[in-house]
DNA sequence: TTGTAGGCGTTATCAG
DNA sequence: CTGATAACGCCTACAA
């Protein structure tokens, strides 16, 4: 690494490597002209603090973990940027982890993030209450963790996600109110939110008293390749239509789905919005251009970001504090763009 | 961090922390009997070694830092998505940065990865010689650097990348064979590859004898938030439609511009590829489900990324043993996928 | 206001 | 084969 070192400017200047290291952090029991002098030194000869050293000496970082299950999916890469913005300023680094939704990827990152030492890890669990223990002892002992999107985990801590139910309520009775009854229900296999979801989507059957037909919720395993999820939505659709049980409305319960399924009807000839509307979760950019353009649940990443960073920070000051805590869930407002897909 | 220390398990197993930290490391020199004992209480006391204490004295890292424009560019998501498929068997771990296409966040990334003792930088440089001093003082005295896809960089170092000449060519060709002239080229400002990619757009132009129009080369500034790059698109589209110069295609330069445009063209009512024929780079998935499905120059982010790996791994042993190096640049053929936008 | 000395956890050198 | 010792660069009592 860099060869001036406390040590090297120390002799430079006929101080001793104590006065440096105060210097350069500013103590307050340095006087202003060797403050001056040492701070020039440093500057002139491009002095670089060795991380390790310091970080060996103190115990601290100013890195941010952070395990999700996709950088490819449009929300996870979107809270991943709006994290960056949030950072940046208050000279936290990110460390980005994916989980590809293996516990077993999940458990090595959170791994790699403890012996980095990260100040605090913000995370979408890779399933319900995958590594729990791991997260408790993490939590605890280590550093304090922050859980977003998926947080129906069980783990005690601050959660940021969105009302679950109600937004898959009210997509579902969107659909229903536009005279739609054969509403299918697209979600992810053992992933966190999906049961709320599916209770949204219920109710709304419920209280418009459509009778809720087991085969309409359609899990797709993420774990197979993306091809092997088209081909199995695809089949899914095939046989119900067969069975003369073709949904005349989808609600995509994830943000790959959601845009995956407009290729699998395309696939099948099916007209969207005329055969089958669609409408689903999902923060790509690009609905407005996906053919058609796609009705979407947004979630609030922006706003979600910056309150996980808030939130983590505070805990990380708190923790150093040993202040008392109550942990919150914070759910915030999704927004709902109605486009083609669900123009009936 | 651990409170279980090469220390900590030679005083419980009344040996040095000398033979600990030998056992730990598989060293020869250790019986396979104390190896084991040594093994066996670490596992049991889930010893973690302390990176920062290897690091102080070894001054050696598993890091490989990424620096890359953005994030949510598709061609730079799956290429960091590949990286990660790429290292994850090879037990070394990805520090990305976004620059923004600043040479200022660039210059701050560079220097954290520094901080941080990477072994080796894989990068996109935010322009074309872009922090060529840091660079240079990096990977001469610090640690190698491969450079990708922006690979016009003076940098004297691997370089991996497309014939970007030649497949603009290309583009432009076929556009041309299909009886369209007025063809315009929307590319990127201060961007790396953009100068090779006019080049083989005018070459095109030149061999079928059809004049080269200053006014059809339209320049977008990554710097302006998105949607003032939307409107500047449209506003010139306007410009040239009003001097009755309207393009009837228009080669996309870009990942993010490929994709605009088909928005652009939809909001003044154009009809793709009917009025407008639209070919773009881009490495995006949805291409298929875009409106219309857009005709894309595909990058293979797979091959670039196994190969800038196997090449900084190569150069990171290489630069141990101090041998001498020939660098090379890589152009790795394109895959254009012709699909509606094109379809004349 | 500055200097001295010790130690964070690890590895490397040298000795036994 | 194992142990003692020093050192990586930094911070922080404690001393002066």
């Amino acid at each position: 690494m860099s060869e001036v070192t406390i040590k090297s400017i120390a002799k430079a200047l006929q101080l001793s490597p104590a006065t440096i290291s105060r210097a350069l952090n500013d103590s307050h029991e340095i006087k202003q002209s060797t403050k001056d002098r040492v701070l020039a030194y440093a500057k002139a000869h491009n002095y670089q603090p060795n991380t390790f050293a310091k970080n060996l000496k103190t115990g601290k970082t100013n890195l941010i973990g952070v395990v999700i299950p996709f950088l490819s999916s449009p929300f996870f890469l979107e809270f991943i940027e709006e994290l960056y913005k949030a950072v940046l300023p208050l000279h936290y680094t990110l460390l980005p982890f994916q989980t590809q939704n293996q516990e077993k990827l999940e458990e090595e990152a959170l791994h790699f993030l403890l012996s980095q030492n990260v100040a605090g890890i913000i995370s979408s669990p890779a399933h319900e209450n995958s590594n729990i223990t791991l997260l408790k002892r993490i939590h605890e002992f280590h550093c304090p963790i922050i859980l977003f999107d998926r947080i129906q985990h069980s783990l005690d801590t601050h959660k940021i996600g969105i009302h679950n139910s109600l937004e898959t309520y009210n997509a579902t009775e969107e659909l229903i109110k536009k005279g739609r009854t054969k509403i299918a229900f697209l979600c992810g296999k053992d992933i966190g939110n999906t049961k709320d979801r599916i209770r949204g989507y219920k109710n709304a059957l419920l209280n418009h008293a459509i009778p809720f037909v087991e085969d309409y919720v359609i899990y797709a395993d993420y774990q197979n390749p993306n091809e092997a999820i088209d081909s199995e939505i695809r089949q899914v659709l095939c046989d119900l239509q067969q069975r003369d049980l073709l949904p005349d409305a989808i609600v995509g319960g994830t943000d790959t789905l959601s845009i995956k399924i407009l290729g699998v009807l395309a696939d099948l000839h099916l007209a969207v919005p005329e055969d089958v509307a669609v409408i689903g979760f999902t923060n790509t950019n690009l609905a407005d251009y996906l053919n058609p353009a796609l009705s979407t649940i947004r979630q609030p990443t922006q706003k979600m970001a910056q309150l996980a960073v808030e939130l983590l920070l505070e805990l990380i000051e708190k923790k150093r504090h040993n202040t008392e805590i109550a942990y919150k869930s914070y759910l915030l407002p999704s927004h709902t763009v109605h486009r083609k897909s669900s123009a009936i």
